[in-house]
DNA sequence: GTCTATACGCGGATAGAC
DNA sequence: GTCTATCCGCGTATAGAC
């Protein structure tokens, strides 16, 4: 791996860990054994490397997400096999995570992969969870918009209970609850 | 408000904006009016401030969820009420916030005010979904604590939703989708 | 491309006067 | 109780040699 790459992908592990405020050059210098020099010849700044970290974090985010969702079975199976896939759930999501930043929300260069990744996981829910209403795997009166904002909410907001709680089961029991309210497929 | 009070409320601000890592005693210092001097004297530093701060907005953030869940009307009643409460969605929850900070999580006696007031409603919740079910107003099979960790979750998802749109629609759209996906009591 | 040197203000706190 | 002075290392960079 490039010194360029291990700049990027340490940047991406310290602002998961500890957030953009969070994050300092010389952190990242250090944990990637890059220098001063080095970094500052690769990249403008903090900034630019954040930046950086974050497209292909957002990137890679979305590719595994779409493997789950555009893989074999039933829309219901899909869903189900996205919410139940293994996740280090004390680590929190790496782009949930960005939001509770001010300088991430408030810079566009920074706050746009995070906007665009969401909206586009929503809009790809909505769209299976509405191939599940019209196949007869949810309920008839099922919101597709509403339902899908639901699911990934329950997801990012089962990371914050477990991050509370310190222990990821409130994670799981965050999914088995919405995936229970999801299966009762009786009309309304 | 006496000097030590603008001094925790000024911290329950800047926590709320800008997290722990983000909060240093100059910025509580300026925003409050408080001199350096002043601040030493009341608190032995940014830790024991914090540790107010904190501790004051879970007790504020309790007392007012015990209001909604605890009013008149049935028990989905109360919780669709809790749910659509007023908030000021984009700013986010102030306890949920402080769980992405890792000096927070590590923390035991910045972490615990955090872990019981998560741990507090999703029990209230859950005896609430608990009595609806036993009423016949959600539907029977329904897991009180899964449900109830999926409600939570939603809510705290929906916070990082908002913000990650910049808009507070998509909170509301969680909200109504696990409202939605409550609210068809047929039996499974 | 990478290194070392240098800069300057902030973060977090202590000391002691008033 | 509050103020000013002082401390020391970190955050975030720039300059210039190799």
């Amino acid at each position: 791996m490039s010194t360029r790459d291990r700049l990027v992908e340490t940047t991406r592990e310290l602002l998961w860990e500890r957030g953009y405020v969070g994050t300092s050059p010389r952190a990242i210098q250090q944990r990637s054994g890059a220098g001063q020099g080095s970094m500052y010849h690769h990249f403008a700044g903090k900034g630019e490397l954040a930046r950086a970290a974050i497209e292909r974090g957002a990137a890679e985010l979305r590719a595994a997400a779409e493997a789950q969702l555009s893989g074999a079975g039933t829309a219901s199976e899909r869903i189900t096999g996205y919410l139940r896939r293994e996740r280090d759930v004390l680590r929190g999501c790496p782009m949930g995570r960005l939001t509770q930043d001010p300088e991430v929300v408030a810079s566009a260069e920074l706050g746009a992969p995070v906007r665009e990744t969401f909206a586009w996981l929503r809009e790809r829910l909505a769209a299976l969870i509405a191939e599940g209403v019209a196949g007869g795997e949810f309920a008839a009166g099922l919101d597709p918009d509403a339902t899908a904002a639901a699911v990934v909410a329950t997801v990012q907001g089962g990371y914050v209970l477990a991050r509370a709680a310190g222990d990821p089961a409130p994670f799981g029991q965050a999914i088995d609850g919405i995936l229970g309210l999801l299966e009762r497929k009786d009309a309304r």
